[in-house]
DNA sequence: CACATTTGACCCTC
DNA sequence: GAGGGTCAAATGTG
């Protein structure tokens, strides 16, 4: 069938990726011809089994994941399908920030597309967004979220609250969606850290609440200033597993629409001169460093969620939230590097979302709703 | 010096 | 009034 045609072309990729970093050892940065070509080839197998792995999916609405697709292949050996899902899920879980980058960004796209493709990708997401007006209220998460936000969409510049008194300026619940996530931390190292999604984050707030055990962070996007964006997160560590964190998202980034950042892919020239200037700017990995680890966030930069070029690497203790110190580096989200990277070549408008998709272990809280 | 984090106080909503 | 969210001064860090 085809779904097994699915799972060659998937164990392609993953081919590709394992001779492409057999081959890194022997590659130099000047080679970034080959190094492109050999990362255009893998995305476009990868492009390939996603589609064909989109379609099966709305034939079947109880599968969420390329994983549980894969796992469900009646026609291949068992054995193959492990190897297979394996593959992928180890690529999957290397790329983590990615995934919960794209992820969000195509909940966004998606949404503001058409609000029932969100549903679409899996029974685990929901965006909240729910307005004042809405009768039907989402549940409330344990803490973690009220249930009543204006629908207007997040303008912080005005910081409308407009009341008689000059006193300083606040506003609340004004960011209009929210998306609740639980994800795991490191068990090794350590595990104060809250996730890395891809963005870099300012903490300006923590507070104990009442019934948790650990305090809520508070957390804004460090472009907030700069760019007005309103993007703010919640980390809130879940009381019944320490290793698990309840963050919620609240506005969308539009950092990441900046200038040094450009949302709107640019011309395939531009495309393989950023991805090869990318690829120029990192170190080349020792053989003992896997592809993934090496694509993934961990190796882009410790500490920093944001896709440094040529960075420093952030502040050296790794220590607190994901963020970087801004300006001095050149921030280029990793959400816009993936789209310029795989959303190119593509006729399809998303292209990894599903390859990319948050891992297992990363779920949507079912309470919250979208607008 | 510039930026991030901490933390107590303030404000808003329920 | 309680509790959650935000502000901003103080402090820390590179």
């Amino acid at each position: 069938m085809e779904e097994t045609n699915t799972i060659s072309i998937i164990r392609q990729g993953c081919k590709l990726a394992r001779e492409l970093e057999a081959n890194l050892p022997n590659l130099t940065e000047q080679q970034h011809n080959m190094l492109l070509t050999s990362c255009v080839e893998i995305i476009k197998v990868f492009n390939t089994a996603r589609e064909r792995l989109c379609t099966t999916q709305y034939q079947d609405p109880m599968s969420h994941t390329p994983m549980n697709m894969l796992i469900r292949q009646p026609q291949e050996s068992q054995q193959t399908q492990i190897e297979a899902a394996a593959d992928l899920q180890g690529w999957l879980r290397s790329n983590y920030s990615q995934a919960m980058d794209i992820f969000q960004l195509q909940l966004q796209a998606d949404q503001s597309r058409n609000p029932f493709e969100t549903q679409k990708l899996g029974s685990d997401v929901h965006v909240a967004a729910a307005g004042r007006d809405h009768a039907e209220a989402p549940a409330r998460s344990r803490s973690i979220g009220g249930g009543e936000f204006p629908v207007p969409p997040i303008d912080v510049s005005d910081s409308g609250t407009g009341n008689s008194s000059s006193q300083r300026q606040r506003r609340r619940r004004d960011d209009g969606e929210r998306r609740t996530l639980t994800v795991p931390v490191p068990r090794i190292g350590n595990t104060e850290i809250p996730p890395e999604d891809g963005f870099t984050w300012r903490k300006y707030g923590q507070k104990e609440i009442l019934g948790s055990k650990y305090p809520r962070g508070y957390f804004r996007c460090t472009h907030q200033k700069l760019y007005q964006c309103p993007a703010k997160k919640l980390v809130q560590r879940l009381d019944e597993d320490p290793y698990m964190f309840e963050v919620t998202y609240r506005g969308s980034h539009t950092c990441h629409m900046s200038s040094t950042a450009p949302s709107i892919p640019p011309p395939p020239d531009q495309i393989s001169h950023d991805i090869a200037q990318f690829m120029a700017s990192q170190p080349l990995p020792s053989s003992s460093v896997p592809l993934s680890s090496w694509l993934s966030m961990d190796s882009l930069g410790r500490g920093g969620s944001g896709m440094a070029i040529g960075g420093g690497g952030g502040s050296g203790s790794g220590a607190g939230p994901s963020t970087t110190r801004s300006g001095k580096e050149v921030e280029f989200p990793v959400a816009d590097m993936a789209d310029v990277m795989f959303n190119s070549g593509s006729s399809s408008s998303n292209s990894m979302d599903f390859l990319f998709q948050a891992p297992e272990d990363v779920k949507w809280k079912p309470g919250d709703k979208q607008g």
